[in-house]
DNA sequence: TTGCCTTATTGACGCAGGTCAACGCCCGCG
DNA sequence: CGCGGGCGTTGACCTGCGTCAATAAGGCAA
């Protein structure tokens, strides 16, 4: 049996203390356990490994490893990114509490993408085939599973369109947003939060250099939409953010 | 019980006879059959729906429909695609015969997209519902059944990264690679084909103009690196062109 | 605190690809 | 079989963003 632990250097498997379970999270209503009634919990609760935070710039997994596990975020902020064939590194997403990584390495039995921390974060461990033979006997665990998937699915093709013709501002704009709402999901403000990524990272997930990046900002902040101190940000004009983000 | 049939117009939903069965199909070893031997393929068989094929332009399924069911291409190709709020329209991907699509609809019970004909095509129907139960009493169907999904996500995610900083020589090569490689799987040649989809899709689907397309296909018959008549294709130099999709 | 190094901002300039326009050529329809 | 309308190609010009460069501002270590 393989932890996370084995990856973080000479930490020994002990029972996890990190946290106690599922059913306590308070994230259970956007993880997994969503779809899920009590006794169901806890059988998944069962699967679930545990295990010491990771280290900003830590990888969690990295691209072409065997495929064992899917991860939900517990704490912290992760980017999945992969390295083209010329080497260029190139983020496909960012991971917030609540959300799942790691499923794009199902289909072949290995990671399609490496994933790494931007500040001391915690994971839940799901082994992938656990997962499958209690899918198999869960309906509702199941038919969650595929929706999460699928929403994956749906959220890379809206990356896509945007990447396809939008422009810089509305780029940017369309990400402000994304986190915004995600926050609110988590009950976190929605207008104000601090940007765990770095403008480098933004750029590379949007598709633009840092110093566009820094020139949308100071525009936005100048049209009176945001207010950017460093990796602060506060949305003074949601509405006109959103029409942005559209345009 | 809903079939395509009901979308396109009147005919009477007899039992289908455009097809006898997966078993029999030249395409079941790319398909959702892949993973299954001789019983189970029967099982499955018995959920699939056939029925009249797709004339070109005519749409399979339409963004925020309900949904209900995901398709396999048996003949044809199809594009699928989604709207803006500003009302542009963005070609998310190409989907040929033994590849499945509409697994974007899932995550939320509506299609995040719509699909329509490029020419005349043929299509399986699998009732979503039907494909869930069978899963969980099939461990190989689930298996392969995460496996087309978590494939779907690293196929976009590949598209993400093309988008995100290559060049226009680039995306265009990456396409044609891909069109090539997905034709050797079905054993149809891998450097003659006819693009069944129009520069206009192309171009969108690349998130570049049309004349930026026609460039580019100028540009590399000039190097010899593509023999280019119209919407057939010819590889010269298949290597060349692997170079340029990195690049 | 001081100092160093990484990250962010701002400006000047160039270029890949978008835009606009004109034209030619398929192909489907009568 | 001829005609018309989309589709594709090519050219000239323009612009948004990338590139290069210089400076400022955090943040972490000692």
């Amino acid at each position: 049996m393989k932890l996370i632990v084995d990856r973080n250097e000479d930490v020994p498997a002990a029972p996890s203390p990190y946290q106690a379970s599922c059913s306590t999270c308070r994230l259970s209503s956007l993880c997994l356990p969503l779809a899920l009634e009590g006794a169901e919990i806890d059988v998944l609760d069962r699967i679930v490994q545990r295990s010491k935070p990771l280290q900003k710039g830590q990888h969690l997994y990295r691209e072409s490893e065997h495929f064992q596990s899917v991860f939900a975020v517990r704490s912290g902020t992760l980017k999945a990114y992969r390295t083209t064939d010329s080497g260029r590194e190139q983020v496909t997403g960012f991971y917030f509490p609540g959300e799942i990584l790691g499923m794009d390495g199902i289909g072949n039995n290995r990671h399609a993408s490496s994933a790494r921390a931007l500040e001391t974060a915690a994971v839940c461990e799901i082994p992938f085939t656990a997962l499958e033979t209690l899918s198999a006997k869960m309906p509702h665990l199941q038919r969650h599973f595929f929706q999460l998937m699928s929403r994956e699915i749906a959220e890379d093709q809206q990356l896509i369109t945007l990447l396809s013709k939008s422009s810089a501002d509305a780029r940017v704009a369309a990400l402000l947003v994304s986190i915004s709402t995600r926050n609110a999901r988590r009950k976190l403000s929605s207008i104000r939060f601090r940007l765990s990524m770095s403008r480098v990272d933004i750029g590379n997930y949007l598709g633009l250099t840092v110093e566009t990046v820094s020139r949308v900002f100071s525009r936005m902040q100048k049209l009176g939409v945001l207010r950017v101190e460093n990796k602060e940000i506060e949305i003074l004009d949601r509405d006109a953010l959103v029409e942005m983000a559209d345009a």
